[in-house]
DNA sequence: GTCGTTGATGTAACCGTTTACACGTAACAA
DNA sequence: TTGTTACGTGTAAACGGTTACATCAACGAC
C-alpha cells in the first residue's frame, strides 16, 4: 500500500529488490526459457508488486523495434474511418502492437510523415488524392508499409477494394432482375473508386449484353437526383440506375419518386458501399456492403507479417498482384419487385 | 541519389559527415541558442541529406518523456468516433504530438491499459461503463490524465457533455412547441450518458409543469421502434416523443410513419446527437448537437497542458469540477409545425 | 580426484539521444 | 601583458532496457 509511491519502477529496482541481476529480471519477465521457476516467480511478484512497466523508449533502443506501427488516414468521416479504425484495433492488439495514429489534414502531413519514422516499425498508408511520386517522396525509405485503395506501383503491399468486381456483381444482379437498359452514375472523374467502378459496370454489361449509358456524377445526392430526372424525363432510355455511391443513388431515389416514376417497378435502383442511410430509405436500397474492419484487420495483418518477413510480400506489389477484398451485394427493395415488409 | 542508401541515419552519422560532435548535431538541430549558424546550416544540410530522423525511443529515454499521449475508447460506432479523433489529432498535431489510440474492446484492457505507461506522456480516457475504481486500479498511477463522460472523482481532469442541460433545454423547447405529454425513450440501464440525459429530462419536464413518461430503449433503432409503436397504439399517451439518442429518434420516426401517425401534428419527435442521418430523414430531425471535435480538441489541450504542469488542474477535480461542454440545440421539421422546405 | 559438460546467473557493452561540464579561443579591461 | 568573460564546441555520462559472454556450481565419467 505504502511501497508502491515510486512513480517509474526500473527493472533496476526490481533487480535489486528480488536480489537478483537485471538480467535475470529481463529474461524471467520476457519468458525466457532458461530460467529456474522459482526465481521467475519471486521476479514477477516483486515486477507486479512495485507496479514495473518496462520503458517502450529503452526496449526500442534496444531491440531496434518500437512495437508501435502507424496509420495514416485522409480526413475520413463517419463510419468508414471509424469501422477501420476498429477492424485495425483489433488486430493490433492481437498482435501486441500499438497503433499510432495521423490524420492527414490539409496540406500537412509531408513532414509529419517522416517523422513518424523513428516511431514506428511500418506504416498503412492510405492517400487516394497523393499520386506515387509524391507518396513515394514523403514516406521514409526501408520502412515496411501496405496501402489501402492507393495508385498501384509502391514499394509495399497494396490492399484495395475490388470496385469493378462490385460493380459487376451489381450489374449482374441488375440483369437477374429483370433490367435491360442500365444507366451508371459515375463518381467524379479522377476518383480511382469511382473509376474502378465505372469500368466493371462497363464491362459486365458488356458480357452480360445489355445496354448501358454512363452519366457523369459527383458522388453527391445532387447529382443523383439531376442523372435520375434525365431518366424520368427520358432523355435517357434506362430501366436500372446503377450510382457509383449511395449518396447519388438516394438522391436519384427521391428525385424518381418526385417524378412518380416507380421503383424498383419501372426503375431499379442500386447504390455502392452500403451506408447507414441505406436501409433507412423507402423503399430500402440494394447496394454492395465492403466489410471496412476486415479491410482494417487485413491491412494491420499483412504489414505484421512484412515486418519480422521483409522480404515477404514484396513479390505481389508489381502490376495489379494487390490483394483485394470483395464487396458484397446487399439486395433490397429497390431491384426486387416483391414488396416486401422486413428491411434486412 | 545513391548516398541515402542507409536505412537508418544516426546522429553520429550526421555528426561524422559534418565534421562536428554529437552535442553539436543535437544542439543544432533542437533549435538551440549557442550555435554558429553556420554550422547549424551545415548540419541541416547533412541531415536532410542523410535523411536523417531521431531515434524516438533514444530521446524518450533521454528525455523521459514520449511525446505521445494515448487515447482509450470505447467501441464506438459512426459519426461520434471519427469526429472525436479528428478533434484530437488536430490539437495533437499542433502541439507536436503522436497519438496513440487503444479501443477498449470486451474484456480486455485491463493489462492493455497498464502497458500504455511506458509509450505516453498521459491519457485521455473514455470509459463510460467503467466505475471509479476499476478505472484507479487499472490507470498507471502517476500519469496525467483527462476523463470523457466519465463518473467524477478521478484523480485527473474530467470533461464532460452537460447531457442533463441538453436533455433539459430539449424538454423546454417540446414545451414551448406546444407538446404536453412527453414520452421520453431513454437508453441502456447503466450507460451515464443515458441516464443523465433522463435525469435532465424528468428534472425540465417537472420544472415546466408537464408530464413525462420514460420508456426504456437500448440505444438501438429498434427499440425507438418499439417505444413508437406503443404511442401509436395508445398504450402510451404522448404529444411528443424525446428519445435519448438520434438512432432510437430515427427507429421512431419510421414507425411513426408506419402506424400512419402525423410527425410533428399529432406526436412531435426528437432526438440527441445529431448525427448526419438527422437532416436526411423526412421530416428533419429535431436533435441537440454535441461538438464532438472540439470536445476531443479540448481534452487533449488539458492534457497537454496537465503534463508540462502536472500540479495544474488537479484543483478542478473534486465534487462536480468537470468542465462541461453544452450540446446545442438543432431545431428542424419534427417538432414545429410550418412545413419548411428548406433544412438546415 | 580431475575434467568436461551443462545449466543458471551475473557482468558489462551496446542501442541513439541529450546535456552537464570541461575546454579552447577571442574580445576586452586592467 | 595578463586576467576575466563570454561564447562555441567537444567529451563523456546518463537514460532503461537486452543479450553475448564470462562465471560458477553441480554432476557424471574416467
Amino acid at each position: 500500500m505504502s511501497t508502491r509511491r515510486m512513480p517509474n519502477a526500473t527493472i533496476r529496482d526490481v533487480a535489486r529488490e528480488a536480489q537478483v541481476s537485471v538480467a535475470s529480471v529481463s529474461r524471467a519477465l520476457n519468458g525466457h526459457e532458461r530460467v529456474r521457476p522459482e526465481l521467475r516467480a519471486r521476479v514477477q511478484e516483486v515486477a507486479a508488486r512495485l507496479g514495473y512497466v518496462p520503458h517502450a523508449g529503452a526496449r526500442s533502443l534496444s531491440l531496434a523495434r518500437t512495437s508501435a506501427i502507424g496509420v495514416v488516414l485522409p480526413d475520413l468521416h463517419g463510419e468508414f474511418f471509424s469501422e477501420l479504425l476498429r477492424g485495425m484495433d483489433r488486430e493490433v492488439a492481437a498482435q501486441g502492437l500499438a497503433l499510432l495514429l495521423t490524420v492527414l489534414q490539409d496540406g500537412r502531413g509531408l513532414n509529419t510523415l517522416a517523422a513518424l519514422r523513428g516511431q514506428v516499425d511500418g506504416l498503412v498508408v492510405m492517400a487516394p488524392q497523393l499520386g506515387a511520386a509524391e507518396l513515394r517522396a514523403q514516406l521514409p525509405a526501408g520502412l515496411p508499409a501496405v496501402f489501402l485503395n492507393c495508385v498501384p506501383g509502391l514499394a509495399g503491399a497494396a490492399l484495395r477494394v475490388d470496385n469493378a468486381a462490385g460493380a459487376a456483381a451489381m450489374v449482374d444482379h441488375l440483369v437477374a432482375a429483370g433490367a435491360r437498359t442500365i444507366a451508371h452514375v459515375a463518381g467524379p472523374v479522377g476518383n480511382v473508386d469511382a473509376e474502378e467502378r465505372r469500368a466493371g459496370a462497363v464491362a459486365a454489361a458488356e458480357r452480360a449484353g445489355v445496354a448501358l449509358t454512363v452519366v457523369q456524377g459527383d458522388f453527391t445526392e445532387a447529382s443523383g437526383a439531376a442523372a435520375a430526372a434525365q431518366v424520368a424525363r427520358g432523355a435517357i432510355r434506362a430501366d436500372a440506375l446503377f450510382a457509383a455511391n449511395d449518396a447519388m443513388a438516394i438522391g436519384a431515389l427521391v428525385a424518381l419518386k418526385g417524378h412518380g416514376v416507380a421503383v424498383p417497378r419501372q426503375v431499379r435502383v442500386a447504390g455502392f458501399d452500403d451506408i447507414p442511410l441505406a436501409r433507412l430509405v423507402t423503399p430500402a436500397l440494394t447496394t454492395m456492403r465492403v466489410d471496412i474492419a476486415a479491410l482494417g484487420a487485413r491491412a494491420v495483418q499483412l504489414l505484421a507479417r512484412r515486418i519480422v518477413a521483409p522480404a515477404e510480400g514484396l513479390v505481389e506489389v508489381d502490376p495489379a498482384g494487390a490483394e483485394a477484398i470483395v464487396p458484397r451485394l446487399v439486395v433490397r427493395d429497390t431491384t426486387t419487385e416483391t414488396d416486401r415488409e422486413t428491411q434486412s
